[in-house]
DNA sequence: CGATCCCGCCACATT
DNA sequence: AATGTGGCGGGATCG
């Protein structure tokens, strides 16, 4: 797709200009297809193209549209696909370009590549969901509109819903703030108790309505009306104070963007129907239902619900009901927000996103508004305290508190990634590393990437998306450092985001991803942790212990490395987690073969090869390690499966079926759960190899929140290969290639790709999967079932844990040959339409158990273990299943 | 043909 | 008055 629209970017004229004809012929819209020269013909374009380019040129100094359309071009490429295509794309294009294609590709863009969905993407994608606390992003609407290519009034829907979210802030004209995900959690949580309190009836009813009729919808109205309706609507009104006058209606995108919101965390059943929302929208509004009206107001919706489900906050979906199916969007975000910040550590993922209590505080403003309160228009929105003058801005202020808490402790997180991935860079400057770095600079992608798999499952358009998704673009955003940072920051609900987080380290050899996963220990990280350097510390080292004491969170701060002493408990957080996962937690263990943990990552790093290295699978659900292996690899398309993975969650998860399945999943999770925090990997062999550091984690929190979503995002760990380390074989990658062939490709390359069970030769391979782990050289068969991988893995685990100890430990040779697995799915595969999905293995995969929602599989699986090997080798297959 | 939703007019707000 | 915002809905596209 990217391709075309380059091609038809760049080569013509601005295609909205055209009359364009082609809205007939174009039934093509032929993205797929190399380009088809149908319309061609028919234009009457002129497309003389020096002529046009000079005037091109100037029009697009004059018009924004050009000007956009060169935008969306570049943007595309990156998100989609990457790097990895685009050698043979861009050989394509140029080809294209000049010679044929020109006139055809330019074909208009289809809709859908104008879609406010994808559009939102893109603007998310440059902004890092978990900024750190110190940058302020301000974000220039003008600015942002040229460079996507769109129009203003388009960045508007956007910023508008976004801002209903506390995503970002007006601080001026012009001007807004990015403040990222880290407030989400509160602001989902204010407004799930402001929606429970207008809507709480309605959820009740709501139950009734799913299957029944949206008739509900009425009901509910009725019921609310002398709840809390009004206070929303309220908010428009005048009557707040402040807001000297209530701007235009109030900015109804963004107060129906958090009813809408609120309706999804009241419901039961997490899903919502367009039209009941509409109704219930518009109801509130006051108004009766006017024909026209509620057509406009799921117009509305739909601009909200394709923001939405770009944050990965909701995804389509469809509800049968009697009539007949109607369209409706599942929320896929976070979902419980425990109480709130209480939660720290522990427990369960979801629940707090902020450390603490402080937290407590600060909702109130936020919510505030949306409460029955009435939002005070700006006030509420804004946050506090937007509007009022500006203040808010860059500096920082204190209006929140809790912003700046979380910002504390992003800020270390960040740190912490910034001093990986400084790392990185300086590696990068040797050759081997190089590469890898180069990924990890990706800033804007990996937003991009990072999302997605964290909370989100994913992504909004699964369609679009997913295509994107899936090349490699993202993947190397996904790496890319900056975002660790994030992860913690969730905490809340989106759980996963810590997903996110991996850092890569090229250190000398090693790397380290971390995919976080945990909100908790984020959270905890945060709090406990001042320095988040010591802990990851703490945190490798105790590897072995893991225990899954350590959450994954904490993963950034192993970026910090340097801290990361093996020995360091890692405990202060991770009690909860640690029961939870503590017999797991074990066998984790048991795999972590330390190298010596003694010494200080540091010093592994600097020796740049070596080090010990201690394994710790964890859990992860492999998801993540697909991811991982891929980047490395080339960096490709990690992200994407993560995303895509996610998606599969999402999918699999959706329909209605709420919650049971997750639920248990979750629990299961829990237990599964260690937390592996990382697998850290030292070459042994020294020399070039590299270390990997996966962080498994996830788990407790992950588990937890499974349910909630994505679970399997919880992709922690991300593998690094270092450059240099062709050898290496990790491999993430869902596809596997059959067994051991990689090896040869070589290093870069190849790497990327298959898994690298190669390894075996030179290494033994170990892989964590989401769990499983496979003995190197296992064979693989391509077997399988979809086990819930997670189980599995922790089954695997342990198996792992000796076969890797055996191996690694003892095989010093090997660059370390333990591998990791991922799993991912593929991207490649294409994005499976949930319904088709379910079944897939892979979603079995790396959903994990919950995902699959059917216990039934995933204690196969570990009825199984015997499996295990297979297991592994399963996911090889699978992913190399998957990829086709 | 219904579901989506892009596009951009135009009103209101702010500067 | 100019410019920023953003409601709104026609009508095109998708499926």
């Amino acid at each position: 797709e990217n391709i075309f629209d380059r091609c038809r970017m760049a080569p013509k004229t601005p295609i909205k200009n055209e009359p364009v004809d082609l809205s007939k012929q174009k039934g093509c819209t032929p993205e797929r297809n190399p380009i088809t020269p149908v319309k061609l013909i028919d234009r009457p374009q002129p497309d003389p193209w020096t002529p046009t380019a000079n005037l091109k040129m100037l029009v697009s100094a004059a018009s924004p549209d050009m000007r956009d359309r060169e935008k969306k071009k570049e943007l595309f490429r990156p998100i989609e696909n990457s790097e990895q295509n685009d050698i043979p794309d861009s050989l394509q294009y140029d080809t294209v370009d000049d010679s044929t294609v020109d006139e055809f590709e330019k074909q208009r863009p289809s809709r859908k590549q104008k879609s406010l969905g994808l559009l939102c993407q893109k603007f998310l994608a440059r902004y890092p969901s978990y900024p750190l606390s110190t940058e302020k992003t301000t974000i220039s609407l003008d600015e942002v509109a040229s460079i996507l290519g769109v129009g203003r009034r388009r960045i508007y829907d956007i910023v508008n819903v976004l801002e209903s979210l506390h995503l970002v802030s007006r601080v001026a004209k012009n001007q807004y703030c990015w403040h990222g995900r880290h407030n989400l959690s509160q602001t989902l949580k204010t407004l799930q108790e402001a929606g429970e309190l207008q809507y709480g009836e309605l959820a009740t009813i709501q139950c009734k309505e799913q299957d029944t009729e949206y008739r509900c919808g009425e009901r509910r109205k009725e019921a609310v009306p002398g709840s809390q309706d009004r206070p929303l609507l309220d908010v428009s009104e005048p009557d707040c104070a402040s807001a000297s006058a209530n701007s235009r209606k109030d900015k109804s995108l963004r107060i129906m963007s958090q009813k809408f919101v609120m309706l999804f965390l009241v419901s039961k059943t997490k899903i919502v129907t367009l039209d009941i929302a509409a109704k219930i929208l518009i109801e509130e509004t006051q108004d009766t239902v006017d024909h026209s009206k509620f057509k406009t107001k799921v117009r509305r919706l739909y601009d909200i619900a394709n923001v939405l489900t770009s944050l990965c906050l909701i995804k389509k979906v469809h509800v049968t009901e009697e009539r007949g199916r109607k369209p409706a969007f599942k929320w896929i975000g976070p979902v419980e927000f425990p109480g709130k910040l209480d939660e720290p550590r522990g427990h369960s993922p979801t629940s707090g996103p902020l450390p603490g209590a402080q937290r407590g505080a600060c909702a109130p403003y936020q919510i505030c508004a949306t409460g029955k309160r009435r939002f005070t228009r700006h006030a509420s929105f804004n946050g506090a305290q937007p509007y009022e003058g500006t203040k808010r801005k860059v500096s920082s202020e204190p209006n929140s508190p809790r912003q700046e808490r979380q910002d504390e402790y992003c800020s270390k997180m960040i740190n912490l990634a910034t001093v990986c991935r400084q790392k990185i860079e300086e590696d990068s400057r040797n050759p081997s590393i190089a590469s890898p770095l180069a990924l990890l600079p990706l800033s804007r992608d990996s937003d991009f990437c990072v999302n997605p798999l964290s909370q989100a499952v994913f992504p909004v358009v699964q369609a679009d998306v997913p295509s994107l998704l899936l090349p490699n673009g993202v993947s190397s955003q996904a790496l890319h450092p900056s975002s660790p940072a994030a992860s913690k920051t969730d905490n809340g609900k989106p759980a996963l985001l810590p997903s996110q987080p991996f850092l890569c380290f090229p250190s000398s050899s090693l790397f380290m991803l971390c995919g976080g996963l945990q909100e908790n220990l984020l959270e905890e990280n945060l709090s406990a942790a001042g320095d988040v350097g010591n802990r990851s510390a703490e945190e490798k080292a105790s590897p072995l212990e893991a225990q899954g004491t350590v959450p994954p969170a904490r993963c950034q701060k192993r970026s910090s490395q340097e801290g990361a002493s093996p020995s360091a408990p890692i405990g202060d957080e991770e009690p909860v987690a640690k029961k939870q996962s503590m017999e797991q937690t074990d066998v984790p263990l048991s795999l972590v073969v330390p190298k010596k943990p003694a010494e200080s990552p540091k010093a592994d790093c600097a020796p740049g090869s070596s080090c010990a290295s201690a394994v710790h699978l964890e859990a992860f659900h492999l998801d993540l390690s697909s991811s991982a292996a891929p980047e490395t690899a080339d960096k490709k398309s990690a992200k994407t499966l993560d995303s895509q993975q996610q998606e599969k969650w999402s999918q699999n998860k959706d329909p209605d079926e709420p919650s049971p399945g997750k639920d248990h999943i979750s629990k299961e999770n829990a237990n599964q759960t260690f937390v592996p925090q990382y697998l850290y990997v030292q070459p042994t062999a020294g020399l070039s190899s590299f270390n990997f550091l996966f962080s498994a984690n996830q788990a407790p929190g992950a588990i937890g929140l499974a349910a909630s979503q994505l679970p399997s995002l919880s992709v922690p760990c991300v593998v690094v290969p270092s450059a240099a380390l062709a050898s290496f074989p990790v491999v993430c990658s869902p596809s596997v290639p059959s067994p051991l062939s990689p090896v040869p490709d070589g290093s870069s390359a190849a790497a990327s790709m298959n898994i690298s069970m190669s390894g075996l030769a030179s290494t033994a391979p170990v892989f964590i999967g989401t769990t499983a782990v496979v003995t190197p050289n296992a064979s693989l068969s391509p077997s399988m079932d979809p086990q819930p991988a997670a189980h599995t893995a922790v089954h695997l685990s342990p198996v792992l844990a000796r076969s890797c100890s055996t191996v690694k430990l003892d095989s010093p040779l090997c660059m370390g040959h333990p591998v990791a697995l991922l799993k991912l799915q593929q991207p490649s595969s294409t994005p499976v339409t949930p319904k088709s999905i379910r079944p897939a293995r892979h979603e079995a995969f790396f959903k994990t158990p919950g995902s699959l929602g059917d216990p039934g599989a995933w204690k196969k699986s570990e009825g199984s273990q015997a499996r295990n090997a297979s297991s592994v080798q399963r996911r090889l297959e699978i992913s190399s299943t998957s990829t086709d």
